[in-house]
DNA sequence: CTTGACTCCGGCCCCGAGTCCAGGGTTTAG
DNA sequence: CTAAACCCTGGACTCGGGGCCGGAGTCAAG
């Protein structure tokens, strides 16, 4: 008997229960076969996907850019757009990331200016952000 | 004839009408008089009020942070609050940053290690994905 | 006076990734 | 047999930050 309930299934992959059905309906999981009561019997490799699809997102994929990926894998479609999909998102991150060094810089340098005494109106975070300078 | 139409103002600070209407609510604008009709007629400082939520938001506050920003200030809390805030959302971005890094390395080295044509069954990305390892 | 641009309000819709609920049927252990 | 634990469906709700819409009232220019 090697197949999952949709509980063990879920627990196994460390989700939720809700979030299985939530993939199936996503497309990102297959509907997998029935006992003529309804329940779904998953097949033990449906623990393999929803472990993929728990990477996928731990790298910060979409659950769109993961039915991209499983769906290139289901159809044997080439390494290219596989890695095309994977630098697609690195230059996201990336994007992301100079954006955020931005704000931090930005944050830091009134943090650094502001000598965390006296009235809020001499402080200089709140005079930075009230100026007309954009 | 000082006073701003909330088309003019929202036009002057870059945002939309909805938005200027949506902060109303939200109890960063404060409601400004009405003509008799209901307009709503504001005073320039909005405008300025306005320029700080924006200036805020790039930095990355939510608009309860700068709810509470502009509270300090309106009612000359002190510096330091402010400036509490301020390393409250530094530390925010510094771990959002240490986390897109883990990300970008790992996207990197999937990237690096895939040589962008085959089978796709044959690409590390996709491997390392279904990989037993956590 | 009319026309077109503007404004009002209330309320619904969007995105992403689920979560929760009600009201039923099923399975399993004791 | 019965009770507990499980499962089903469909739909509503969450979060943040607004966008969009329709019908009605208003304002300024010609």
């Amino acid at each position: 008997m090697r197949s999952l309930r949709i509980s063990q299934l879920a627990e196994q992959a460390g989700v939720g229960i809700d979030t299985v059905r939530y993939y199936e309906r996503s497309g990102l999981l297959p509907e997998p076969p029935r006992r003529p009561s309804g329940y779904r019997e998953y097949p033990p490799q449906s623990l393999q996907r929803l472990r993929f699809i728990r990477k996928a997102k731990a790298l910060g994929f979409s659950l769109d850019d993961i039915a991209g990926l499983l769906d290139l894998s289901d159809r044997r479609g080439d390494a290219e757009a596989v890695k095309h999909l994977a630098q697609q998102r690195l230059a996201e991150v990336e994007a992301k990331l100079r954006e955020l060094r931005r704000i931090r810089d930005g944050l830091r340098r009134l943090v650094d200016a502001c000598p965390g005494h006296g009235a809020a109106e001499h402080c200089p975070i709140l005079q930075a952000l009230s100026g007309d300078a954009a």
